[in-house]
DNA sequence: GCGCAAATCTGCGCACACGCACATTTTATG
DNA sequence: CATAAAATGTGCGTGTGCGCAGATTTGCGC
C-alpha cells in the first residue's frame, strides 16, 4: 500500500519531497526562518523554484513538514494495528498520543524555533488536519465501512481535537482573559491530547455500538 | 455586546467590511469570479488595495463572506437563545440547521457561482471554521464555564462536522471510488447537517452531564 | 475647543503562489 | 527496441499577501 502505482515515478517524487523539506528545515535552523527564501530551498534540493510549489503550497509548510512528516500515516497505521477487540476510542486515543509523544530530542530545537514565529506556529497546528483522511480510512475499516458520513465526521472531529490540544500546547501564555477558575495553560502534550480526546470518547463509543448492529 | 468598544471607529470598520464584501460579490456576479481583481474590489469600496488585505486575507474570502457573513455570530446567538432546559446537543443542532437553512433565493445564484470554481468552494467550506470561537463562548455559557478545554474541543468538533456536511453538499459528484454500498452524494443540506451532528450528540450529552455535577 | 495618544489607512517594496504552455522524462504497448 | 501516451519538471508572467514606516483619522481628558 505504501508504494502503489508504478515504482520509479513515485520513488523520485518522494525523494524530492524529502529533499525539499529537509533542506527547508536545515536552512531554517542555520540562518533562522526569516532568512530562508523559497529559491534557496529549491536550490538546495536541486529543483526549480516552480517545482517547489508543486510539492508545498507555502514556505512554512515545508519547514513544518520536516517535523510532522508522515505522522498522519503513522497515526492511521497505529489505529489499524490495535487489536479488534479494543474500544475504538481507546485505539484512537492511544494511537494519537503515541505518535505525538516525541522521544526524539532533535525536535526540541525545531519546536522551539517554530513556536517563536506565529506563522510557523499556525502552520504547525494546522498539520493536525492532515491526519483526517488517512484516519477516516482507518476508522472506516474498524467500523466495517458502514456509514461513511459518520466516519468522516469522527475523523474530522479527532483532527480538530488534536488541533486544539496542539494550539494549547504551543501557546506561550496567551492569557485567557478572566478565566474563571483554573486553566492549565500548557501541560504536557500527552495529557492535553488525552483530555481533548476524552471529550470525543462518547461519540466514538456510540458510533462503534451503532456499527455493531448494522441496522437493516 | 454587538457594539463594544467606542462606537464610531468600530462602526466605520464594519461599514468598510460590508462595503468590501458586497462589492466583491457584485463584481463577481457581474463579470465572473475570475475577472475580478483585488484592486477593483478596493476601488468599488473606496479604499486602498492595501486596506483590503487588512480586512480579508484572500480574494475569495471577500466573495464568500458576502454569503456567510455573521452566520457565525447568528449560530452562537441561536444557541444562546434556546431555553436552558433544552439538551445542548439539540440546541446546537437546531441552531446550526436553522442558520444554514437558507430561505433567501438570491443565494441560489451565488452558491451556483461558488460551486463552479474549486478555489471558491474551498473558501466557502472553510468558513465553517469561523463559527468555532463564538460557538465556544455560547457552549461555555451553557455549560457554566467549567473546563474551557472541553468547550473548545466541542466547538471545534461541531465546526468540523459542519465543514464535512458542507463539503459533501457542494461536491458535484466526486465519485467516491468503490463505495461499498449506498452513499448519498448530496442530499438536502439540513439533512446532511443533522446527520453529521448526530454523530457528535453523545459527546455533547456527556459534556452536559459532566457539567451538571461540577466535580469538586 | 485643544492637543496628545492610539488606532487605522495607505504607498512602497518584496517575495510568493499559481496558471499556462512547453520541454523532458517515465510508463505502457506493439 | 520503437513509439505513443501520460505524468512530471521548468520558465514566464501576473496577481496577490503582507511587513514596514509614515500620514491620517479617531478617541479622550482637560
Amino acid at each position: 500500500m505504501t508504494a502503489r502505482r508504478t515504482g520509479l515515478r513515485e520513488q523520485k517524487k518522494q525523494a524530492t519531497r524529502v529533499a525539499l523539506r529537509e533542506a527547508a528545515l536545515r536552512l531554517a535552523l542555520e540562518r533562522g526562518p526569516d532568512n530562508v527564501r523559497v529559491d534557496d530551498i529549491a536550490d538546495a534540493a536541486g529543483v526549480s523554484p516552480r517545482t517547489y510549489n508543486n510539492y508545498f503550497s507555502s514556505r512554512e509548510q515545508a519547514i513544518v513538514a520536516a517535523v510532522t512528516a508522515e505522522r498522519q500515516a503513522r497515526v492511521a497505521a497505529a489505529v489499524a494495528a490495535r487489536p479488534a477487540d479494543v474500544r475504538l476510542a481507546d485505539a484512537v486515543t492511544e494511537a494519537v498520543v503515541e505518535q505525538y509523544t516525541d522521544p526524539d530530542e532533535r525536535d526540541r530545537d525545531v519546536l522551539l524555533l517554530i513556536t517563536t514565529r506565529p506563522t510557523l506556529r499556525e502552520a504547525f497546528v494546522e498539520t493536525a488536519t492532515a491526519i483526517e483522511h488517512s484516519l477516516a480510512s482507518a476508522i472506516a475499516r474498524r467500523l466495517g465501512d458502514t456509514e461513511a458520513n459518520t466516519t468522516r465526521v469522527l475523523a474530522a472531529s479527532v483532527a480538530a481535537a488534536v488541533r486544539v490540544a496542539l494550539q494549547q500546547w504551543v501557546q506561550p501564555a496567551a492569557g485567557t482573559p478572566r478565566a474563571g477558575g483554573l486553566v492549565v495553560p500548557s501541560g504536557s502534550l500527552p495529557d492535553l491530547l488525552r483530555a481533548a480526546l476524552a471529550t470525543l470518547t462518547p461519540a466514538l463509543d456510540a458510533a462503534e455500538a451503532q456499527a455493531g448492529r448494522p441496522g437493516a
